[in-house]
DNA sequence: ACAACACCTAATAA
DNA sequence: ATTATTAGGTGTT
């Protein structure tokens, strides 16, 4: 407590459309949040510990960061603290903003999409406010090469156990630890790939000590930051031509990746689209490939297999549908499709009250509400998921009474 | 170009 | 209880 500064919470404003932490912090594009109590979410980032919580209007946050030392006496030092603070909650807003990628509009991207594509709208509406972080490169790239034949809870488990022999202490919260993620020069000492394998991380060991000695001894400086998309975003380029193979840079940016171990096609484009900012990017995994197949007639013809060739043509196909932003679309559709998350496409009910009457009876009020059930899921018909939505429309009439106090 | 197979591990299904 | 399958693939034949 003594050597730990903690900022006061503060507040953005943010809707559930535009952001929802709950699902993107889960869905699997990063993998060392936590969510401690009062869903409150924390994890240490740019040397220190950034908790974030929601409510319907506001995204709030705080930081927890080691005290710096100082050498001043107390008045100088005072006030270098005061300014220290000062910065610090610049610095962490702007980290934010940049980091959760909030500039993009993610309620209109919602509806272009959905007016384009009618399978995405089915989606959307159970699953808003997914957003496309903007992470670390070289944490995605690390991450992403876990991922390969893996699941989140095990990839997550893993970044953890990296974390924590490799990268720095930040802090704690609720006396557990949270470490920065390693740099690629502290997983270059000899032996690395054998602790790794002992860690857990079994074939990806090999991968991860090899392309840390590449990226850290024969690539030059500064290589991986320099594939980022350079471009801040413009809405005005959103209806813009592009290639439906993508911009140049993004085609650079995933050629080179390709060149590391245990980074193939999507790997890289997890990298290129998570922690490059090359929006377009449209990683095909398993749970894509079985997308296109059962919305988009993949799977037939030239593309029964997922070779490189219909790879490429996925991805193809998904930018020219959605457009620039296709790896935020396709964010959505991959959501959609997580085991974790499938409970939101049966039995979701939303309640709306549309009419309250109070009556004053002698001592004792009378309720009465009109309360309106809409039930609404996406039922398995068939092998194909279906829109139920107005199936059942469930109107119910409730009185109650309800004891008063005389004030 | 394409298909088949091995590769670490842990949870879940059969 | 033991075995097969699955989980956000990649590298090698």
């Amino acid at each position: 407590m003594a050597n730990v500064s903690v900022s006061e919470w503060r507040k953005l404003p943010v809707s559930l459309a535009e952001l929802c932490i709950d699902t993107t912090l889960r869905c699997g594009q990063s993998f060392r949040w936590k969510r401690f109590r009062d869903n409150e979410w924390s994890c240490a980032l740019h040397g220190r510990i950034i908790t974030l919580k929601q409510d319907s209007m506001h995204l709030h946050y705080r930081t927890i960061r080691p005290r710096l030392a100082s050498p001043l006496h107390s008045l100088e030092s005072s006030r270098a603290s005061s300014v220290a603070k000062y910065l610090e909650e610049d610095d962490t807003e702007s980290l934010l903003r940049q980091y959760l990628n909030l500039a993009p509009n993610l309620s209109a991207l919602y509806e272009q999409w959905s007016s384009k594509d009618p399978n995405f709208k089915k989606r959307a509406r159970q699953f808003a406010g997914i957003r496309i972080l903007k992470q670390d490169a070289w944490e995605a790239l690390v991450g992403f090469i876990c991922s390969s034949n893996n699941n989140i809870s095990r990839i997550s488990q893993m970044v953890h156990n990296l974390c924590l022999h490799y990268g720095a202490l930040i802090g704690y919260i609720d006396d557990e630890p949270l470490h920065d993620f390693p740099t690629p020069e502290a997983l270059t000492a000899p032996g690395t790939e054998a602790h790794l394998r002992e860690l857990g991380f079994g074939y990806r060991a090999g991968y991860i000590a090899k392309t840390a000695l590449i990226v850290a001894k024969e690539r030059p400086e500064g290589w991986l930051q320099a594939l980022r998309n350079p471009e801040i975003f413009d809405e005005s380029k959103d209806q813009e031509a592009f290639p439906e193979s993508g911009r140049e840079g993004y085609r650079r940016a995933h050629d080179e990746l390709l060149q590391l171990q245990g980074v193939g096609p999507k790997v890289a484009d997890c990298v290129c689209l998570m922690g490059l900012g090359w929006s377009e990017s449209v990683p095909v995994d398993t749970h894509v490939w079985q997308i296109a197949q059962r919305d988009y007639k993949f799977g037939k013809g030239k593309h029964k297999s997922l070779t490189k060739v219909t790879y490429d043509a996925v991805g193809d196909h998904f930018r020219t549908l959605w457009g620039r932003e296709a790896g935020w679309a396709h964010s959505v559709l991959f959501t959609a499709d997580l085991k974790t998350f499938s409970e939101r496409l049966t039995n979701n009910i939303e309640v709306h009250i549309d009419e309250v009457k109070i009556k004053q009876e002698g001592e004792s009020i009378l309720e009465s509400r009109v309360v309106t059930k809409r039930e609404y899921s996406l039922c398995e018909v068939k092998g194909e998921l279906e829109d139920v939505r107005d199936g059942i429309v469930l109107e119910t009439t409730r009185s109650q009474r309800a004891k008063r106090r005389r004030t």
